[in-house]
DNA sequence: ATTTGGAATTAAACAGTGTTCAATTACTTT
DNA sequence: AAAGTAATTGAACACTGTTTAATTCCAAAT
């Protein structure tokens, strides 16, 4: 059945320019301001069409997500070649810094917006595979760094999320236009010189 | 002239019926969903009514802004009994997740939302005195803790800015849903385990 | 070659949104 | 009582996400 093969390549052709579209739209307007009707518009179809491949506006974009987590975790594979674990985690934040100010919206969609209500069938572990794996990787340099004796005293699931928030943090109040009360001289760059006194925070732990 | 002295009473009295209708509206909905039609229906006046009074949704929103900054300015005036300035900088982080947990909604608002382009007209002292006023409370306290020898190596304003960004990520993490990632047993409660690890860090600086 | 069946796609409609503005009402001043 | 001014309205505009009945398309079966 070569026809029916086809078929579903074509299907999958079009969710996949679908995808293109939101993606282009997205990246140059931001999600609240792209329509269903702009991205069928570019893609010439209707509107309705959308709604065959994709339960609705917030899962076209859920769909973009994981993109940007496979980019984030992709970012991360120089890590390999940072032996020491302590080091490990300051190239780490470096690396989700940079991804994030290099890609702002993409980081919102990611980290920000308004998380769409789990859907039941992806459980958990499915839907955040990708962000959960650079978690995940988090977590193991940490335990990495307890085991040469850092962070004594600490405990490891709380304190891999406490990091995450401080490069988190940073990035997020940046993003979203909070750093208005920074004092001038130092707002330029402001979220790089944060990470520096993150850097010497751990290196007294 | 008590006639034009009451008449700019009325209209200071409705303008503080749609934030009080706004707000209720918002507490209970939500900012996107709640609509002008709405807030116009809660107050039994025509949607147009509004914009006398402000220049748009966001506006509206903006105003209540400062009255959550009020609010968490008002729960910081505690720390006037914490002598010790590490322990006060333990105590505000304390203060600002309780804040945050209590009045999601208008943390989000606050410190995540899409800030409204800022209008010319009230410069970003006056837009953020509030806000801006717990961050140089924090500055300060933070230059009281380097006086007494603490966070060696470091400068003041972008320590501020990491410290403010640890609750700040922590919190908007929370909010927004992305601690999904957290193993089970750590979910439960996860921003005050972290601010415990941060706790913990502090003791070593 | 023509009919049939089923999937892909559309157009139109629904119920809402923020915002603007001409028209109307309300009320003070002359 | 008439005029003038400020407050308020209602309807309209141009959108939004989403649903669904109808239509088009096209391979399979007669």
């Amino acid at each position: 059945m070569g026809i029916s093969d086809r078929k579903e390549r074509e299907k999958e052709e079009l969710r996949e320019k679908i995808l293109g579209a939101a993606k282009v739209l997205f990246l140059e307007k931001g999600f609240e301001k792209t329509s269903i009707r702009n991205i069928a518009d570019k893609i010439e179809y209707s509107p309705g069409i959308l709604y065959h491949y994709f339960r609705d506006k917030n899962e076209i974009f859920h769909a973009l997500h994981q993109d940007g987590f496979q980019q984030l975790l992709s970012m991360m594979q120089v890590l390999n070649s940072v032996r020491n674990p302590m080091e490990r985690i300051k190239a780490m934040g470096s690396i989700y810094i940079t991804f994030a100010l290099q890609n702002p919206d993409m980081y919102d969609l990611m980290f920000i917006k308004e998380a769409p209500i789990n859907h039941i069938h992806d459980s958990e572990h499915d839907n955040w595979k990708e962000g959960g794996g650079t978690f995940n990787y988090l977590r193991d340099t940490i335990q990495a760094c307890m085991s040469e004796g850092h962070f004594e005293g600490h405990q490891l699931e709380p304190l891999s999320f406490l990091i995450w928030s401080i490069v988190h943090g940073m990035v997020s109040l940046h993003i979203r236009g909070r750093c208005e009360v920074i004092k001038e001289e130092d707002k330029e760059g402001i979220v790089n010189k944060g990470l520096e006194e993150f850097y010497r925070i751990l290196d007294k732990l």
